[in-house]
Parts: structure tokens; C-alpha cells; sequence
DNA sequence: TTGCCTTCTTACCAAATGATAAGGCATGAT
DNA sequence: ATCATGCCTTATCATTTGGTAAGAAGGCAA
């Protein structure tokens, strides 16, 4: 089920407002989810090795993708159509529940690490749970992820190390 | 489906870390759900007249509840036994699906409220959004939820008028 | 090589927010 | 009535963050 795909660094796997029908999972690469807001490009989260990428609004089949999602290196891609996954419809709705409460789960403790630590914290929170990401992506993007500006996480930085 | 009950201001709904088998539909009245962030309390939300309230992680048989959720009024609202709704087994997959489809959204909705706006911004989309909680809502709660401090969310009110 | 571009940092100042303290003003209890 | 309590505001000062500008370092193409 699904095949390995290979696509190059900034390649587009789905695009802002548009249908898509394609999961994948992550065997190597990195994959940036970006959310346009007004003039700013926020990022919603990085999605690496051994993830599922995907529009979770295409997966529930209510609309368009909200966001476009990117990779950042050349990657290897596990591809699956979700017209295969409905061959077997029990398969199907278990499979959007599994990765619905994921990604619920995800963003559950995404918002509360939002409202509860200020930039610092944030940052110190990555640097221990995900130091994969500091080493892998740039500081500048990270820095759309945490909800700072470039120059704010360089402060920050230097005032820990 | 569900009964109609009655339970007083303060009354709590769900316990965090116990399990809970029950959701409700809000009639009459508000529910606020708080996180226990360290020393701090968070409001994650407030659930008003016509809303579903419960925990997530209980209707997905994940483990207790990651929340506290009270009511903030005398409160009206219809009690739905998740045991009922498991007696059709299709109708109960449905449920879920739909309920967690309704969080996701409202997650990521917020989330990018936090990452993309600013105390000032946070405020002002809740007074053209939410009036109605500014009215019913002690401010020092607004706040927990805003991620302000009682404080900083009168600098801003005061700001503005 | 040179020049351009991206990434990251630093410096400076303005604005936003937190922390602490204090006071006003209701409401409810005694 | 008196008192306590909760809610909200204001003031002050320290800290954090944003905005702007500038420059250093490295990669890449001509």
C-alpha cells in the first residue's frame, strides 16, 4: 500500500485551497506546513522521519487544503492515495480517526505551549523535545514556527548559551 | 436521546486524569475548560448555548481527562451517556468523527490566533467574534484564556475605549 | 576570482507585557 | 451597618519583544 517517491528540496506536495487525495509518510526528509496570514508566512509545525504529511481537511473531505506544505530537503516520500485507502471503507474511517486524534492531540499541546510560555520557554521547550529540528531547519523558519521574529530567537539564543 | 438536567454555577463537569463516560449539550449556561499548567490555571475555552462539552481523550478511550471543566452559571444542559451511544456501533463512529473533526478546527483556528496576533489583536478578535463571553465572563478568566495577565487585558480594554 | 544572495547576528530604540502594589467598587455574609 | 471578598482598574518599573538598520559569514553562480 502506497509507493516510495522521491522529491527534491522545496518541492510542493499540497497546495493552499486545493483538493488533494494524497497522504505520505516521511522516511527521510523534512516537511514545513505553512499558513498564510495576511502578509506573514507562519509555520504550523515540521513534520520529519517516521510522521504522516497530509491536509487532514482533504483527508475529512470538507474542502481545500488550509495550508501549503513544503519540503525542505530532498526527501523520501511513502505516497498513498486515499482512493486506495477506500477500497476498504472500515480501513478507511479508521485510518481519519487515527490520524485526526493525532493530529488533535498534537495541536492540543501545541496551543497550550502558545499560552503558557513566553518566547524563552518556547524556544528551551524545542531545544530539549525536538534539537533534531535546530540542527536541520533554519533559524529564520523556526523562528515563523515559534511565533518570534528571526532577530527575537537570535536574542534569545545567545542570552541561554 | 440524552436527558435535560440542571446543574448549579461551579458545578464541575470532568475531572482531570479520571475517566469519564458522558457528554453534554449546553441549553443554558457556559463551560469553561481549564488546564493546570504548573502553578498556573489556563482556560482552554468557553463552550455557551449550543456547544458540546466533554473531554476529547474520554471519547476517544485514550486515557482520563487532560482537562477540568466547570460551569461558570446555573446551567442547563441535555446529558448524553456515551454507553448510549455505542448501542449502534456505526452511529457512534459517526459521533466521534464528527466531534473530533469540530475540535480539530477549533484548534487550529486558535492556534493561529496565538501564533499570528498579539495581546491587543487576541482581545480585539473576541469583541467582534465572542461579544457575548465578554459580557458573561469575569475579565481575569478572558485573560487566562488570552494567555494576558488580568492587568495587561485592562491596559489594552483601556486602550481601545 | 568577483558579486550576489541567504542566513544569522548585533545594536539601538519604541512598544508591549509582566510583576508588584494599591485603591475603588460592587456583592454577599454576619 | 460592618466586614470580608472578589473583580477590575490604575500606576510604576523591569523585562521582553518588535522594528529598523547594519554587518559578518558562508554558499553559489557568473
Amino acid at each position: 500500500m502506497g509507493k516510495k517517491v522521491f522529491y527534491p528540496k522545496n518541492f510542493q506536495l499540497v497546495r493552499m485551497e486545493e483538493q488533494c487525495h494524497v497522504f505520505w509518510i516521511i522516511e527521510k526528509g523534512i516537511a514545513r506546513y505553512i499558513y498564510q496570514e495576511g502578509e506573514r508566512e507562519l509555520t504550523g509545525w515540521f513534520d520529519m522521519e517516521g510522521d504522516i504529511v497530509g491536509s487532514v481537511y482533504c483527508l475529512l473531505g470538507i474542502g481545500g487544503a488550509r495550508e501549503n506544505i513544503q519540503l525542505l530537503e530532498d526527501s523520501e516520500l511513502i505516497e498513498i492515495q486515499l482512493t486506495d485507502l477506500r477500497q476498504d471503507e472500515a480501513f478507511f474511517q479508521n485510518f481519519k480517526m487515527k490520524v485526526l486524534a493525532h493530529y488533535f492531540i498534537e495541536m492540543e499541546n501545541r496551543l497550550k505551549f502558545f499560552q503558557a510560555l513566553d518566547g524563552k520557554g518556547r524556544y528551551l521547550y524545542i531545544l530539549e523535545n525536538k534539537p533534531q529540528l535546530l540542527q536541520r531547519v533554519p533559524l529564520h523558519l523556526i523562528a515563523t514556527f515559534l511565533g518570534l521574529t528571526p532577530e527575537s530567537l537570535s536574542r534569545i539564543r545567545s542570552s541561554i548559551s
